[in-house]
DNA sequence: ATCCAGGGCGGGT
DNA sequence: ACCCGCCCTGGA
């Protein structure tokens, strides 16, 4: 396949760092000059802004403009977004002051599944070497400016991996959720096209619930990552923790009931909760590392 | 060395 | 319903 580039201005709510780094994807590696490299379905794209006009290049299963538009949901207007969160509280007003160019990309379902089950009690390094190695074994090659890249595996492919084999790459206890979650998936016994069509969040929740290695959290990150649930709010700890400091103010954070502070951010965000959750989360989380 | 990292599970009340 | 200990691995 040939190279393509698309060119697009985009002043407001489009800022990498904040898009990349804000806990939603695990393949998107930074580059020496400040963009953004990564792999999604079939196709392999670096992204760049300067100023304020964003660059995206490479390898596309597809039209470039088609794709980016989807991917990184540029239909949706992050501008009234924010408008309306900013007027919930000062809290939540500033993060978003932090994180203005967050947007939620339009992720593959699939592969957000078995990205969150390997994300559970692991490190983001090691979340992230895991998926690599997963596709480098299983996935697609493509070759791009003398670089080798893969594509994350489909079901039909993951599944000739046993157990050991997943083991071997370094998933450790998580080896047997994969495992028989992508049997649920392959054969339809979790049907996913089906899944789509259910609207209520909460007994979406439930179905995601059965594929083992997928509790409410990580079901949580799939709907909200991958199929667009804006009304759910993972918790995660630094969400606790935020979402303690911010409003519970319990001493003792670890007792904080996790049903607690998702009532809380649905009173708070409504509809808007997992959006208002990845502005909290990236300000957190990036305080603390500076810190 | 010991602890912990973007939880989930299974076995207790 | 809650509660708790345990789970692979590797980097600090």
């Amino acid at each position: 396949m040939k190279e393509q580039i698309l060119e697009l201005e985009l002043k407001n709510s489009f800022e990498l760092p904040h898009i990349f780094d804000c806990g939603q994807c695990f393949r998107w590696n930074k580059q020496e000059d400040g963009s953004y490299t990564g792999v999604f379905k079939d196709n392999v794209l670096n992204v760049k802004k300067q100023e304020n006009i964003v660059t995206f290049k490479g390898i596309c299963n597809g039209d470039i403009k088609e794709i980016c538009r989807e991917y990184f949901d540029l239909d949706t207007d992050y501008e009234q977004i924010k408008k309306v969160l900013s007027k919930v509280d000062d809290n939540l007003k500033e993060s978003i002051k932090y994180g203005e160019g967050i947007r939620i990309l339009r992720q593959d379902l699939w592969e957000t599944i078995i990205s969150f089950i390997i994300s559970a009690n692991n490190n983001i390094p090691r979340i992230k070497k895991i998926i690599e190695r997963i596709s480098k074994e299983y996935g697609k090659k493509i070759i791009w400016n003398g670089n080798e890249y893969y594509t994350f595996p489909t079901a039909q492919s993951l599944s000739k991996a046993s157990v050991e084999d997943l083991r071997t790459l370094g998933l450790g206890f998580r080896d047997k959720r994969v495992y028989e979650t992508t049997r649920l998936i392959l054969s339809k016994e979790i049907d996913l096209e089906k899944l789509q069509q259910i609207q209520n969040s909460n007994e979406l929740r439930e179905e995601l619930n059965k594929l083992p290695g997928v509790g409410d959290k990580v079901a949580d990150c799939i709907m909200l990552f991958s199929m667009r649930r804006f009304d759910v709010f993972p918790v995660d700890v630094w969400v606790r923790r935020v979402m303690n400091e911010l409003y519970i103010k319990n001493e003792d954070e670890s007792k904080v009931d996790k049903k607690q502070i998702r009532n809380l951010a649905e009173e708070k965000y409504g509809n808007l909760a997992g959006i208002a959750q990845q502005y909290l989360f990236y300000w957190k989380r990036e305080e603390n590392k500076t810190a």
